[in-house]
DNA sequence: CGGGGCGATGTTATAGAGTAACAGCATGTC
DNA sequence: GACATGCTGTTACTCTATAACATCGCCCCG
């Protein structure tokens, strides 16, 4: 997956992609991706390591030429994530554009402590032990979060 | 579990079990409980909860009569979560107590949106799907983290 | 064409979460 | 008793996130 392989990948196909899929999905949907929104998307996009709000606040402070406030990013943000565009990595306090938008999100990250990339996974065993352990004892589930911190295949390879 | 039943416990027991526990841990590892920490882990011990450091904080500087500074509570929660006494809900930026600590811990949580309790699980299942799909993809596998929100039984039956 | 309503954005202020750098204290060890 | 180490205190600061309220713009309906 290109995402792992950050090195080797033309990331403004990354982008371009995921805003074209992000274009279609609201239009199907009645969801108004604006002006604005859109950006915040790609912004988010910048790369495939999960970035902070106020990371993407200076760049799109910077691109509009004026000072933004936190708020206008955060409620971006809260848009796209309800649209399943992009994801919150809970244990960063940060942001990541979803891999497959339209499809299922279980929520399932892989995140390299040296590097920094979060790959998005969608594994239906995990998926199972939740759903069968949470039914065992009564317990309702609403959103599942599974975030891994360790280490990708070419971090590994980097540092022995 | 009692946690899973907050209004049926007497949670001074929960408390003052944890505090046992953590005296016989620590003793043992040689690791220093002071007055400080341990005093700490018994506010984290207030509910079955997940507590913010801050909320903490100000139990503390009243316990006191002085207003305490952050870094003293960060730095006593620090040092529990690596004795493996508290965890961190990284989604809720909070802290709980540890229900079992001593044995394996894989981070496992139950968090109910409705009343705020989070029981701490253990399952297997879910650890061993971790590793499956980590170990396919060649990631290697530092901490896992799994918190899963939805609605505990209790509060199921109370809202049909 | 005009008004009404609603959702999006802007503004200001504030709360909550966490860390850096440095000073001082206590506790055990030799 | 002197030292070393680790715990605690102090001050200041950064980052993350939300509240409350004003305004703007667009679409729909009459």
């Amino acid at each position: 997956m290109s995402a792992a392989r950050p090195a080797d990948h033309d990331h403004t196909h990354c982008i371009a992609d995921a805003l074209t899929r992000a274009d279609a999905l609201c239009a199907e949907r009645g969801a108004r991706l604006t002006a604005l929104r859109r950006q915040v998307l790609e912004l988010v996009w910048t790369s495939h390591r999960p970035r902070g709000a106020y990371a993407i606040l200076e760049d799109l402070s910077q691109r509009e030429g004026k000072s933004t406030a936190p708020l206008t990013v955060y409620r971006a943000l809260e848009f796209l994530v309800e649209q399943g565009l992009v994801h919150r990595i809970e244990s960063l306090n940060a942001y990541i554009g979803c891999a497959a938008p339209g499809a299922v999100h279980s929520g399932q990250f892989l995140v390299c402590e040296a590097c920094g990339n979060a790959v998005e996974i969608d594994d239906p065993r995990i998926r199972a032990a939740i759903d069968t352990t949470a039914a065992e004892r009564g317990f309702r589930v609403n959103r599942p979060t599974v975030e891994v911190r360790g280490m990708c295949t070419d971090c590994q390879e980097k540092s022995p």
